[in-house]
DNA sequence: TTAGGTTCGATTGCATCCAATCACAACAAA
DNA sequence: TTTGTTGTGATTGGATGCAATCGAACCTAA
């Protein structure tokens, strides 16, 4: 009898799960190359699990494949970031609205608790992983099987920008974004869907101006 | 000297668009079973490219593939298919809005005539077809990395369904259409982008809700 | 009858080998 | 120099064979 239905993974898809990991943590620069026989001797797998899991990387919009060239960990100029948060603009106050009503009192604490880490994060590293946990677990509630992929794809190819552009923020814009946070927390907590949205709207479109600001 | 860069398509992209064809064309009923034989021999290629076809086809949200248990035509409930409605009322406006600056003339002459074409419309064929063309278009000069690749799968996922809802609709759902594709023209013409994103905005509400109530 | 276990055919997943393609360097011609 | 051509090594794409897995029919025992 099993009790937990462990879903036997394919190998490609546990290659694919390692990979992504490694992708988002850093270790490869945006643009790098990704060799199918180095990742095979370095997963210790044949080629064929290792393409399946490039294409399901592609999927999630982290790798770029070119045909009968290769593959490489997908780059973005300046033009696709800010095109990516205006569609977070749109897309991520929904996503919220659909989650508000189904979060357990449980979940709530649970972001109460990274609001405050957050708060007192000191190295942007912390402030980055802890805004990404809070602003995913606000959407926790939102049982929906396109809107959260779109979501999660959009927070991982941005990842690396996020890291390389935080570092040149002002001040101003953690204190901006400190204050928008807890506004959004009270917001979620009186479940004022439309005031929420407001907020994230906003919160999204400052951050995208400000980095626009930086570029110029 | 080579003048078009044909980019040397590889089997496996040509097995995926055949088959995204037929998918979109009805060949196959939404949850059918594909299986990597039959189609390798349908292709007369060997199941290597067939698997990766596939994959892509999984990207573009056409397939599902289940570990270990084999691929289908996706499937969506009713919940997922209003999900999807309402990702449409938020990314599409800003697909126009991105788009119409850069219509050139050629484009908004194309425009015309096809909702012409599409006010003639006798059969609810013609209509889908139309009205895919007609919206599409319109998004034509979105020059999008990203937004034009969610909003083509949205299209084509729900594809299936609206042929099969259209089939119910009163009559008075093709007039409010009619008439909201007639603003909608019109505000592209003057370039209004606020208006043009809020007629779009109630275009797809109102269907949605429209069959949300037949459903009911 | 029904719940649980077992077997077996069908199908997917992976490894390996060979073919197709590309990128780049070396060379030739203007 | 610059442009075009040709070859060659590295790498991807596809075919094939075998192993792993699933699910459905069949059996068994209560």
């Amino acid at each position: 009898m099993v009790l937990i239905s462990e879903d036997n993974i394919a190998t490609s898809q546990a290659i694919a799960a390692e990979l992504k990991e490694n992708i988002l943590a850093g270790k490869y620069q945006p643009g790098a190359r990704l060799v199918q026989d180095e990742l095979a001797e370095e997963f210790r797998a044949s080629r064929s699990p290792i393409r399946e899991a490039l294409r399901m990387l592609e999927a999630d919009g982290l790798v770029t494949i070119k045909s009968h060239s290769g593959a490489w960990i997908t780059e973005l100029d300046f033009a696709e970031f800010e095109e990516l948060y205006q569609i977070r603009e749109r897309v991520e106050p929904l996503m919220l609205r659909l989650s508000i009503p189904h979060l357990t009192t449980k979940l709530i604490k649970e972001l109460e608790a990274t609001l405050e880490k957050l708060n007192e994060a000191t190295t942007v590293q912390q402030f980055l992983k802890l805004d990404r946990e809070f602003h995913l677990l606000t959407y926790e509630g939102a049982a929906t099987s396109y809107l959260g992929d779109i979501v999660q794809r959009m927070w991982n190819t941005t990842q690396p920008y996020r890291r390389r552009y935080s570092q040149i923020l002002e001040r101003e814009h953690f204190t901006s974004a400190h204050l928008e946070h807890t506004l959004l927390m009270n917001a979620i907590k009186r479940a004022d869907l439309d005031d929420a949205e407001r907020i994230l709207f906003g919160h999204i479109r400052r951050t995208r101006l400000e980095l626009k600001d930086i570029k110029e």
